[in-house]
DNA sequence: CCGCTTTCGCTACGACCCGTAGCGTAACTT
DNA sequence: AAGTTACGCTACGGGTCGTAGCGAAAGCGG
């Protein structure tokens, strides 16, 4: 959402349009896909003049970014007992949100955009991408309450190993399911972690 | 690139043409990007009607893969001594590949449209995909042969393994290159390849 | 209650790109 | 030479883009 600070007087922008076309643009991308998304189908779907929504979104990759990010909101790290089931459980989880298809096709197509567009790439950081990493952190911080893993003292050691860990979670889920195209099952997640978990303790020796 | 086989009657068609228009494409999509990228430009730029395209790609996704492919092929894996040496060259030389523009726009971008488009994805996955598995496969004998990794007698563990680890190499270079948006520099692939190699024995096991 | 401000829906518009059809010409096969 | 196919060119209807202008509606200030 954009933030509006300075605007008080007047007609305020409504709130359900806001929601209604944001509704519209997941249901139009599961529909039609990225390249078929066309503004005007979104205005039409959420009952709302075009203008309207250029009012709000400059582009269309914007808008798509908006209406994906709190679909990420759902990812939840729920205490399963120990690290492998912590990951194992959220890799099943984020491949379940990436066989949707609004998700899917969206989010590849606005990275792809957002290679030339350092505005767009930094929306998608803090909407998207740091909404997963807080999952990582809190993972490790629970593994090291539980003993299974040492404090690192270094922080920006600690820092770049879980940037390490992000990329290889979502790198590799992302590639299995879209790229490779082939299901993230129990059995898929169990041999990931366990390939993940065992390298972590090489690294951090 | 597509195979014309039963026609050996009449004008064949310009090999000229072909390289131009892929070249022209890369170039076009290294200044662009994907969006702004139109058929008519790429038309434009080799000296070539727009005709001349549509009667050999139907679409843009499809003659953009076609141009991307051949990068790919630069991806070689010199027998580096070991087989961490071996993986770290490799994960050095594919973010090299995704840094350029043509390459990391292009990637996402046809990834995106093969969601909706299982034609596209054949396309991808013969012309892009298995290329690079072909590297894991050579590591995986190589390092074999070294006596670095042991033989799995159980050819269908062996696929779902060499899978495995083609989905967190791939996944984990684009994810860091193209979402994170951070270098892999040689720290990074040193670490990384740590990762991998340490779970991989485990995995093993 | 009434002006002020902003947003809303609507229409219209030029610009661009799409993908195709038709034509005459060029190139190669037999 | 005859046949067949690819080529460049032009033109076209259809669609989307992003913007401008209008009058009406909705909240805020007095």
């Amino acid at each position: 959402m954009v933030a509006v600070m300075c605007s008080r007087k007047g007609r305020p922008r409504s709130a359900e349009a806001d929601s209604a076309i944001l509704e519209a643009t997941r249901a139009a991308l599961g529909e039609l896909g990225w390249s078929k998304l066309t503004m005007g189908e979104v205005a039409t779907r959420a009952g709302v003049a075009k203008t309207t929504l250029y009012r709000r979104w400059p582009a269309k990759s914007e808008l798509v970014v908006d209406a994906v990010a709190v679909l990420f909101d759902e990812l939840e790290l729920p205490d399963r007992g120990s690290l492998a089931a912590d990951v194992e459980g959220v890799v099943i989880q984020f491949a379940a949100l990436l066989e949707r298809p609004e998700t899917k096709t969206a989010l590849m197509a606005v990275v792809a955009e957002s290679t030339r567009d350092e505005a767009l790439r930094a929306r998608i950081r803090t909407s998207i991408v740091d909404r997963q990493k807080r999952l990582v952190l809190l993972g490790r911080e629970r593994a090291q309450t539980r003993g299974e893993l040492p404090r690192e003292p270094d922080t920006a050691k600690a820092a770049r190993t879980a940037d390490l860990i992000f990329d290889v979670i979502a790198g590799a889920v992302v590639h299995r399911t879209l790229v490779s195209a082939e299901p993230v099952d129990e059995e898929w997640a169990r041999t990931f972690t366990a390939l993940l978990l065992g390298g972590l303790a090489s690294v951090q020796s």
